[in-house]
DNA sequence: CACAACTTAATTGCGCACAACTTAATTGCG
DNA sequence: CGCAATTAAGTTGTGCGCAATTAAGTTGTG
């Protein structure tokens, strides 16, 4: 009957079971991230990168010369979080920015040739993160998929 | 082979398929996260708290008189975020922060009244965060147990 | 009992996330 | 065409998360 899991034991939680925190699937959610993310930021940090920014990285190696409107569509972020995590890029030296020709308003972003080797030597950080998690693809994947609902399904 | 789930489908996607964003599960974790936190918020403002906040006052009608170490314990948060974190609460009246008597170390933190009435307040915000996942219970449960499961692995 | 090792919480600094707002460029409509 | 509406990115301010460090109190060992 809510967002809480509710299996109601003993007299205390059974008053409002689903105001406690190990209940909470959201709090699962929230602590699962927290802690993959904090697993990644050893791999990361020898690549001077943090996760976002290797989200963001990812993102510009498919598709260099991409605009910030479809980097934060691609990467559910704002411009308020994008644009300064794109200067920090840009001072490492991994992309550069520019405008559109086009249109002035639009910033591009292009991977350098320093990004691009970036990418070379973040090639074994996904197997990485594979093994520390300890588990099966499938249960993975499951997680995956309704991670991706759930998400669909808040942005109605 | 990785936590790129890798569905590998054309030429470029082929070269390394587990740099693609779409097969982080990572990503969709963190989207997701966000996107939920994101969901929390109107529900939570009108209660004048954060997402953050909400959980800790959860531990705290459930454990007033805890200490900091121990409510890190339960939220997987240290002192560096909790501390400022017990502060704003304590400002809004929610609760307040005593020193122990027997270990002048220990800080231990208490429901008040106002605090107590909070928890009234937020009664409806678990129903009505479940309405907008859009998701059966069944699959919410099975998200927090992968995430459960997925935490405590890579806490070893 | 002295004092080193340890423990608890607080502090500092950085990088997100995001709301709210601003600036500047483009589009569209009368 | 003129100008209001819209759009894109940037700015500002708040509150996390967390690493690294510090301060202060407690414990354990010789």
């Amino acid at each position: 009957m809510s967002l809480s899991t509710t299996t109601a034991c003993n007299q205390s939680e059974a008053e409002t079971p689903q105001l406690l925190l190990k209940n909470q699937v959201c709090f699962s959610l929230y602590s699962a991230s927290n802690a993959l993310i904090r697993s990644y930021r050893p791999l990361l940090s020898a690549l001077d990168l943090t996760y976002p920014q290797y989200l963001t990285m990812m993102v510009i190696w498919e598709k260099s010369g991409i605009n910030v409107k479809d980097l934060g569509h691609d990467l559910h972020l704002d411009s308020g979080t994008l644009t300064p995590l794109l200067k920090r890029l840009e001072a490492k030296g991994f992309i550069t920015r520019e405008r559109s020709d086009e249109d002035e308003r639009v910033r591009l972003v292009f991977l350098t040739t320093q990004g691009q080797q970036l990418k070379s030597q973040a090639e074994s950080v996904p197997e990485a993160i594979f093994c520390k998690s300890q588990l099966q693809m499938a249960e993975l994947q499951q997680l995956k998929a309704s991670c991706e609902k759930l998400l669909a399904n808040l942005q109605k």
